[in-house]
DNA sequence: TTAGCATCTCTACACCTGTAGACTTACTGT
DNA sequence: ACAGTAAGTCTACAGGTGTAGAGATGCTAA
């Protein structure tokens, strides 16, 4: 079961998850609901697939809810999507799609110190 | 025509508009086939869409050749791919993606520095 | 000038994904 | 005890995507 990717909308319920640490069918519903519309039946069959991707697993019932906790961890999961969004769109140079971030995404100063903190971490690192 | 968006195989056919800027289905064909064994009909397919998206557009025939030119261009696919990929993987927030590039990703030491360089600008913007 | 090849066009198809309806079943409040 | 409802299960389906074959047709080299 290698290479087990998620799409779209399995993502956007792994983020839930990793948020919440363990969820309901129903919850999640009535979170997604809140930004678009979408029907329960949906939702769960997401999280159906999610569990045959082996990305929930079933914690426990309370009456006929079934609750369920994250399997795939979070870094798991984002390390291959950035590397390969990397691969995807820049060829796989990561510095132009830092500088674009840097320069068109909002980034608050102190965002900014943060990150110039990393990268003198990093330098240090490689000298 | 709004939201055209291109799929990862469109995505990557004009990776090559954009480095040739024109380009043949036969020449397209040859470069991705270095990398993986794909048909030439897979790839005129996939241009033929691309077409279709007004993506790319005929310039010219050499004999039974034809030639395309990009149409859309690299930063206009790229922003909202960007944009969408960080509501998608990290909630919207960007500073968390560029530390892990900084930290994960190969990065030289002339890569860290121009990204402080733009880091510094950016700062300065802000002020 | 003509056979053979390269290229184009058209069609097809299976898988993934988002979407949801229909039906079943187990609680829950009265 | 039961009706109503909330939740679960199962099935379906259309559109997008990667993939490619078949057939038509126009070039090109001998």
């Amino acid at each position: 079961m290698v290479n087990m990717s998620l799409s779209d909308f399995e993502l956007e319920v792994m983020q839930i998850f990793w948020e919440l640490k363990e969820a309901s069918a129903p919850e999640i519903h009535k979170i997604i609901e809140k930004k678009r519309a979408v029907k329960y039946s949906t939702v769960k069959t997401i999280i159906d697939r999610l569990e045959k991707k082996a990305a929930v697993a079933r914690s426990r019932s309370e009456g006929r809810i079934i609750f369920y906790l994250p399997v795939m961890e979070k870094q798991n999961v984002r390390t291959p999507l950035i590397k390969e969004f990397i691969n995807r769109v820049f060829l796989g140079k990561s510095r132009p799609l830092v500088a674009h971030i840097i320069e068109q995404e909002q980034l608050s100063i102190k965002d900014i110190e943060y990150l110039e903190s990393v990268l003198r971490e990093k330098k240090k690192e490689l000298k």
